[in-house]
RNA sequence: GGCGACGUAGCCAAGUGGCAAGGCAGAGGCCUGCAAAGCCUUUAUCCCCGGUUCGAAUCCGGGCGUCGCCUCCA
């Protein structure tokens, strides 16, 4: 199997080989702390999440450094309008960011380096800068010569008098360039500062990937990433910076995840139009916004609106409804009656897995096409599905091993994709609200949520077999308005408690 | 102004030379007391105009429109 991604450098596919073969060494550019992230960047962050995944599936021994900026100017300028202190800010959003990523089911990078735990490195990157002439000193400030590096502008492609025909560049006279950019900032009075051979300052921001990303995994290293909007002049400075630096090329592959975007605008902070992701994942679960971005190629932009989380929300049930049928089924296999499956319904249910394993594998290895590889999943339910519907499981233990197979693929590829499938809400997470109202209409008088449920299930039997339509329907619409489904099977009827009515 | 993306059904979206995936929504049917879940059927002159080709959503040229980067930004 070849992976083949979209290598920003070249502007074009190219067929992935690693620099040791079975191991992929990765850095994503990770967030300055300085607030929550919000949905944008958590799009990039989950971009990656899932490229790691599969590569991990793809049999790669994948090493993921990601850093946290905790040194920085809006860190400073956060901290002196909540009158505390930066670290105090950078450690408090440096744990929020960890949380965030992990209710999203982001797999915690191998490392995590800060820039504050760097500062030596980059103390002597630049000065290796210096002696080699790319970089100089101005009054206790360290400024990168872009002149001196032939190649700047190869990731953007764009050239450096192109960038200053813009005009948007600052003017600082005492740059060589104006677009000459700070490795060492002298610190101001009350800025966080470290002692340097120019003086008490700090590191210039692109710094510490070129840094760690070094010390981590060695030059060079096989995939960098990160957003699109990093592209210049972040990464175009790390390129600079360490290939000056080192005379080795720096990362094989450069990949960017495309904008999140809200009414067709980039969602930024600057721009005021974002949304917490903490904030989405309080109102919907991590899969769902999982399955919403992953629902669009990674380079593309991505239209983001509460509508279509809601959309995304009936994918995720399409999705997982048949591994939930498929349980029931197995719970009551004795008690439906089957039919005896064809020929051809067992060849279409066993040959289903792995068609969807190739067809997902397909659309992976093209530039982790996502959108492609659902689709091989949707395939694959379809199959359960109708399976499942034309001939439930029987006693045959023939049809329960392909079920289960076929279950059990879906579940893997969908792990591959950090998408989770366990049981949504357990029993013990079901609102006490159902007591009372089991007690007015089952007469029910303990204290169990489930058992509860169960008596009310029973009561709408009752009512049903006396074809009381009016108490069956009180039944299930009491329920729905606490956040139960009722859904009517061959064997029975069953709840599914979707957690918000 | 410079550089670069993108424009596929009501909405979202994959597909980059050979009869247009998939999801959501809609319509009809099956199942149901009615629903829910599920199954079956169904919904596209691929932004416009030229060109190349036996054949173009796909390649080339020109328009129109949208967005990103060029400043901190995932």
């Amino acid at each position: 199997m070849t992976i083949r991604v979209y290598n920003t450098l070249s502007r074009s596919k190219e067929e992935f080989v690693p620099r040791d073969p079975g191991a992929v060494a990765m850095y994503v550019c990770g967030p300055t702390v300085y607030n929550h992230i919000h949905i944008g960047n958590a799009r990039t962050f989950l971009t990656f999440d899932v490229i790691r995944r599969y590569l991990t599936f793809a049999g790669y021994d994948v090493r993921f450094v990601q850093n946290v900026t905790d040194v920085d100017d809006k860190i400073i300028a956060r901290a002196a309008e909540e009158g505390r202190e930066p670290a105090e800010v950078a450690a408090d959003y440096t744990l929020a960011f960890r949380q965030a990523m992990h209710a999203l089911n982001v797999e915690r990078p191998t490392v995590s380096p800060k820039a504050t735990e760097t500062i030596p490195g980059m103390i002597a990157m630049t000065e290796r800068l210096i002696e080699r002439g790319h970089a100089y000193v101005v009054d206790g400030d360290v400024y990168f010569a872009v002149r001196s590096f032939p190649e700047y502008g190869k990731l953007s492609g764009r050239n450096i008098d192109d960038l200053e025909s813009g005009a948007r560049v600052d003017v600082d006279a005492r740059k060589q360039d104006p677009l000459d950019f700070a490795l060492w900032k002298a610190a101001k009075p009350g800025e966080p500062h470290w002692t340097s051979p120019w003086g008490e300052g700090r590191p210039g921001w692109h710094l510490e990937c070129s840094v760690m990303s070094e010390q981590e995994l060695g030059l060079p290293f096989d995939i960098h990433g990160g957003g699109s909007d990093l592209v210049f002049p972040h990464h175009e400075n790390e390129i600079a910076q360490s290939e000056a630096a080192t005379g080795t090329q720096f990362a094989h592959y450069w990949l960017h995840g495309g904008m999140l975007q809200i009414n067709s605008e980039k969602m930024s902070k600057s721009l005021g139009n974002f949304t917490l992701l903490k904030d989405v994942l309080a109102a919907y679960p991590a899969p769902v916004l999982r399955l919403l971005m992953l629902q669009t190629h990674y380079r593309s932009p991505l239209d983001f609106s509460p509508d279509r989380l809601d959309d995304a929300t009936r994918s995720y049930e399409r999705l997982v409804t048949p591994l939930r049928n498929l349980e029931w089924a197995k719970r009551n296999r004795a008690a439906g009656a089957l039919s005896e499956a064809t020929q051809l319904a067992i060849a279409a249910l066993e040959a289903a897995p792995g068609t969807a394993r190739q067809a997902f594998t397909e659309s992976m290895d093209d530039d982790f096409n996502t959108a492609g590889a659902l689709a091989a999943l949707f395939d694959l339910v379809r199959v359960l599905n109708t399976f499942l519907e034309q001939h439930g499981i029987g006693d045959n233990a023939r049809y329960a091993s392909r079920l289960d197979e076929a279950a059990a693929t879906l579940t893997e590829l969908l792990g591959v994709l950090g998408v989770g499938v366990s049981s949504p809400v357990s029993a013990a997470e079901y609102p006490v609200d159902v007591l009372p109202m089991a007690r007015d209409l089952a007469g029910y008088e303990g204290s169990d949520v489930r058992a509860a449920v169960d008596a009310l299930l029973a009561a709408r039997v009752a009512a049903r077999t006396e074809r009381n339509w009016a108490a069956a329907d009180a039944v299930r619409d009491g329920l729905a308005r606490l956040g139960f489904t009722i859904e009517d099977t061959a064997s029975g009827a069953r709840v599914v408690f979707h957690g918000r009515g």
